[in-house]
DNA sequence: ACTTGACTTGGAGTTAACTCCAAGTGCGAT
DNA sequence: ATCGCACTTGGAGTTAACTCCAAGTCAAGT
């Protein structure tokens, strides 16, 4: 599968797929005989699993470090749990941060409406 | 209250602190008569309010906008509950693609213990 | 009076994560 | 064969959000 394909699959621009690769965000995809990116299953599997762990905001630093591992082979099985480990536990601490300031918005805006309510009425009654 | 004790207070850095104000993401500071800040009850629930949002991911734009709404009174209560609403909407949309995430890493990490499992198991086999 | 230190300002520098650009290559269609 | 287009590369530019710096001020302590 050709780039223009997996950027409009993926919506991940093209310069976007190309700068992950050249950082090792995403393994080296392969080439056909003129050089241009031929993306395998695979490479389109990578694709997939770095764009949803960026959209949940694991930071590119870490995601290197786990591909880099990767292709290190068996014996880095038990580095790859353990970040992916560390990153769960950071996602949980983020989601529960976000909990927290979900309510407190839901309470900030349950006054708003009542302030408003409020402020209506006394408008009502001025016009009387 | 002075830079040094909000900054500790809050773990926001000075320069931080500084840069908020200036871009309007808090109102603007009471000063001594030398020019000094000294931060009132209500400067610091603002910064208590801001940190709290940027937690969470809100852009600071957005936040910057609130700040102004609110420093032009009442007119805009109705404008800042839409303001509040759509962001609270925001956070609940990445709340659940982080979601999705949490239990996508959970998976993986269950896989690899079952990998990490079979590898060992295998390693004993052969050693005798 | 002088030093110290916490503050002030305007502006430059940094980092992460893209995003854009210019110059070049190769392949398929007219 | 030559046009157009999708691709290539290296490198520069951009944006958000800080972070740092230099030069200056002011009040308090010795």
């Amino acid at each position: 599968m050709r780039m223009t394909e997996v950027s409009t699959k993926f919506e991940i621009s093209q310069d976007t797929l190309r700068y992950y690769e050249r950082i090792g965000l995403i393994p080296p995809v392969n080439r056909n005989k003129s050089g241009i990116r031929d993306y395998t299953e695979e490479d389109l599997r990578w694709v997939e699993f770095i764009k949803c762990m960026r959209n949940a905001g694991l930071p590119i630093e870490v995601l290197i470090e786990y591909v880099g591992l990767f292709q290190k082979g068996d014996e880095t099985l038990e580095a790859r749990k353990e970040l992916l480990i560390e990153q769960r536990t950071q996602l949980l601490i983020r989601m529960e941060d976000m909990k927290k300031v979900f309510e407190r918005l839901d309470y900030k805006i349950e006054r708003y409406e009542q302030t408003i309510r409020k402020k209506e009425k006394s408008l009502t009654r001025s016009e009387n």
